[in-house]
DNA sequence: CCTATAGTTCGTTAGTTGACGAAATATAGG
DNA sequence: CCTATATTTCGTCAACTAACGAACTATAGG
């Protein structure tokens, strides 16, 4: 039961669905994730534990670059259910339609210049 | 978003989970639901509450006793599909295996006897 | 009416959570 | 090596949550 639990329990944040949102179309480097959120790095690498303790996300380190993914379905299968749902249920959202289209522009985006960028908080 | 939400963070914790399975077998009155859990009656109530919130169950005065069950999936459909793959994930726990073998005995049990037995806790 | 009972609401408290910035860690590239 | 950069860890703070008991509301049944 535990293993449900802390996949709900993370579940349960707006910005982690976010996240998890975001990864269905394929992985992306925190700095992305931080773009995207417009939250402080810590707070968005805190989220990052919490899902990945929860087995909805799985990293890989490339060089200075962090990146994540979705875990893959066949080892974690509810945690993948429940995240195809829940995607399904929002997609039409205006929270999600947002950030669909505000993640078409920075995958577009080059990750040198994106990561240096300060975050939306952080700029002056 | 926000209905999504909302479901996600009722089902966040694990005794709000433990009504709803225990629901799946049909409704329950609010003293019946204290005894499984063994919880005060004002936390139980407060727990029920936010359930009722996220559209997760329904409920129904009957003379002294408050009655609830899960909503009815064709209203509340992502509500619904939800609790089933939590149910089907969690359905060989030890708490879920445990609170079934409660329920049995609870829903065998004169509900004028159980109304007024003390919950666990509150037992001298 | 009056009392007992079922359930909810309220106020309080301890523990958790999400946010931040600062400090620590790790790597790339001079 | 040294520096810049990407990410994580740590410490802190405000806000939220789950728990409780006490007080309140509503109903059943004398």
């Amino acid at each position: 039961m535990q293993d449900v639990m802390d996949a709900l329990k993370a579940l349960g944040d707006e910005n982690r669905v976010r996240i998890l949102l975001a990864l269905q179309d394929g992985e992306l480097c925190v700095c992305q994730i931080i773009e995207l959120l417009g939250l402080a790095a810590s707070t968005v690498s805190k989220h990052l534990s919490i899902l990945r303790s929860a087995r909805l996300v799985e990293s890989r380190k490339d060089g200075r670059w962090m990146y994540y993914q979705l875990s893959k379905k066949t080892r974690f299968p509810v945690q993948a259910q429940l995240l195809r749902l829940v995607s399904k249920a929002v997609h039409d959202s205006s929270q999600a339609t947002a950030d669909r289209k505000a993640l078409a522009k920075i995958r577009k985006e080059d990750l040198e210049e994106l990561c240096q960028k300060p975050a939306i908080r952080n700029r002056k």
